[in-house]
RNA sequence: CGGGAUGUAGCGCAGCUUGGUAGCGCACCUCGCUUGGGACGAGGGGGUCGCACGUUCAAAUCGUGUCAUCCCGACCA
């Protein structure tokens, strides 16, 4: 490709509405081009870079086994009726209707047309196993799309259905996809953690999800790793064992004390010269619009998923400060926020975390402004009848596995596979035959890799002050060769001449042959991230040509011959 | 959902307070000059100032509404 004709505009300025790496890199660079929030045209350049991500990720799902599809993106009301998903799915749901008033809406994700699929296509158990997967854009209205194509409205997906016999061939299949992940991501130039996720929405029992690691806000969640064992997982489904602490407040009676102006727990501990690990904080939730009371130990905070998980909702949030006053006055106190308890409380569901279950003695709430129970007991003055671990983990607690502390990190979600069991078939009444002529629901399970927001995320772990440091599986072109002047003949016939040899080796380069001055050439490369850059300038009357790589900016004066074959063996060793 | 901010040329911005028929830098086109890290000079093309209604002789500017975009928050007792 001629850079003269490459369908591409570099700015001087990075676009004022991107604040992420990738975002601001992408659009910089003529990568992308928003069309609406959350939605983005996918220019030349970004198109080339997708292109070989799908190409790996389909390389790898068919070596291992699986079988590429195509669904619709228009998916019909009826489907998601069978599968319950129609009313909890929410409003990430693009719904629309069709002309005839039909209910419809956009594939936010594919279970229930596979599933369709397979009850119609899958009728004996001599069938199975079988994988189907799909490279598609799907569409999520998501309440605040933001970080580009990290979290986009519309993006592109491959997702991957297996349907198997039983959960042991279900158990062979997710290894499988999990050592397939481990190469896709390896190959995009990716260092990925495998971590332990909850499942979320998309149901399930075991998941995984995997995890390119950040240190900056892109990565939006939060994963706890030991570096002493293999143990990780994000943080809404991370575990720990408790450093010691004390948990006996050391009270010889439970008494009504008077605590003025201790709203928070730093004010209580302050005045009551206790540890928080002696108070019982009561948190007020709204699971699927109902209020839900948490209670844990006041050194750690409520996990919401975990909660939510426990209570069994689809949504949840924690309550607004009206809310919890109103709470409290139709339980009939005063509104005294900052004092509530579990006390009184009678009708509400209350899920105590784990951690209680050893608290002896402690503080909490009553439901009165300025006033706290001390001395307080399981049993006797707290009344826990539902216990589930509900804490979010914290730095430094121990690993589960091995006991060594933890550490936290940030991390962009990649893929992740789940075992979703029968959750679908069953519903939907998706079986086949067993060798004994019975019907039995498939054992499914489903794997999922965000095709644009690995492109994105290789932008956050590949790139300098200057630009995108592409790794070069996935770079648009594998080289840029920049004639310094191109009015020199010398110059230009030795920069034609490296580029047809380069293009006829099966390299993907690109000749700069506009009349530009170098500085500008230099800085697009740059910015561009051509994972390599041949220049021909002065020191072409010596016969040398400069070679310089994007990722270690290591550059050498060598022959273009020598120069050309260095491009060559690295395009040929991918 | 709540709060805040912003919509003026492809991008980044000024002009708005104090209404008078739109400007700067980059990008783009032409010519000259220049050619190793975003040169310089001259000339040029491109905008119903987000949209609607209103006030006014006159609206980018004032008012109301609306749409869009971005950020923050959604109370840890």
């Amino acid at each position: 490709m001629k850079m003269s004709k490459l369908f591409v505009q570099t700015l001087r300025e990075f676009p004022s509405d991107a604040e992420v790496v990738s975002h601001k890199m992408l659009a910089r660079a003529g990568y992308i081009r928003k069309l609406t929030s959350g939605v983005y045209n996918y220019l030349p350049l970004m198109w080339r870079v997708l292109k070989k991500v799908e190409n790996i990720v389909r390389e790898e799902m068919d070596r291992a086994g699986a079988q590429e599809l195509l669904m619709p993106f228009v998916q019909p009301k009826e489907l998601w009726e069978q599968s319950g998903r129609w009313e909890v799915y929410g409003r990430e749901l693009m719904r629309l209707k069709d002309r005839h008033n039909r209910e419809m809406c956009l594939g936010p994700t594919h279970e229930e047309i596979i599933t369709s699929i397979a009850r119609d296509g899958l009728k004996s158990y001599k069938q199975l196993p079988v994988n189907l997967y799909q490279i598609q854009s799907k569409f999520r209205d998501e309440v605040r799309p933001r970080f580009g194509l990290l979290r986009g409205r519309e993006f592109i997906m491959k997702d991957a259905y297996s349907f198997d016999t039983d959960e042991a061939g279900l158990d062979k299949e997710y290894q499988n996809m999990a050592q397939a992940y481990k190469r896709i991501f390896e190959r995009c130039g990716l260092d990925t953690k495998m971590v332990q996720s909850d499942s979320g929405a998309i149901g399930g029992s075991v998941s995984h999800e995997f995890m390119v690691i950040t240190d900056t806000d892109a990565g939006e969640n939060d994963v706890f790793y030991c570096e002493d064992c293999d143990y990780s997982a994000n943080s809404n489904h991370a575990i720990s064992t408790l450093v010691e602490a004390v948990t006996d407040g050391g009270y010889e009676k439970a008494e009504i004390v008077d605590t003025p102006n201790t709203k928070t727990i730093e004010e209580l501990c302050e005045f009551l010269k206790i540890p928080s690990t002696v108070i019982l904080k009561s948190l007020v939730y709204i699971v699927d619009k109902k209020p839900v009371i948490a209670l844990i130990r006041a050194d750690k905070e409520v996990e919401e998923t975990k909660l939510m998980n426990a209570v069994g909702g689809i949504d949840i949030r924690i309550a607004t400060a009206p809310e919890i006053e109103e709470l409290m006055i139709e339980k009939g106190f005063n509104a005294a926020k900052g004092f509530i308890g579990p006390k009184g409380m009678d009708g509400i569901r209350i899920i105590a975390d784990n951690t209680v279950k050893d608290m002896k003695n402690f503080v909490v709430g009553i439901n009165e402004a300025d006033k706290h129970l001390v001395g307080a007991n399981l049993g006797k003055d707290v009344i826990v009848e539902e216990y589930a671990d509900i804490r979010l983990v914290q730095a430094g607690e121990l690993c589960p596995q091995c006991g060594k502390p933890l550490k936290v990190t940030r991390g962009i979600e990649v893929g992740n596979i789940f075992k979703l069991g029968t959750k679908y078939s069953k519903p939907m009444n998706a079986v086949y035959l067993d060798k004994n002529g019975k019907t039995q629901p498939f054992v499914m399970g489903c794997y999922g890799i965000g095709i644009s927001r690995t492109a994105a995320a290789a932008v956050e772990a590949h790139h300098d002050e200057f630009g995108i440091k592409w790794p070069l599986a996935i770079a648009p072109y594998h080289v840029v060769i920049v004639p310094v002047n191109i009015q020199d003949e010398k110059q230009m016939e030795v920069a034609q001449s490296l580029y047809e040899k380069l293009l006829a080796n099966g390299v993907e380069a690109v000749l700069d042959d506009r009349d530009e001055r170098a500085g500008v050439k230099f800085k697009d490369a740059d910015l561009i991230g051509f994972p390599y850059r041949i220049t021909v300038g002065k020191t072409i009357s010596e016969g040398l040509v400069e070679y310089k790589v994007r990722e270690s900016g290591v550059q050498e004066k060598v022959t273009p011959e020598v120069a050309a074959q260095h491009v060559i063996d690295a395009v040929k060793a991918l």
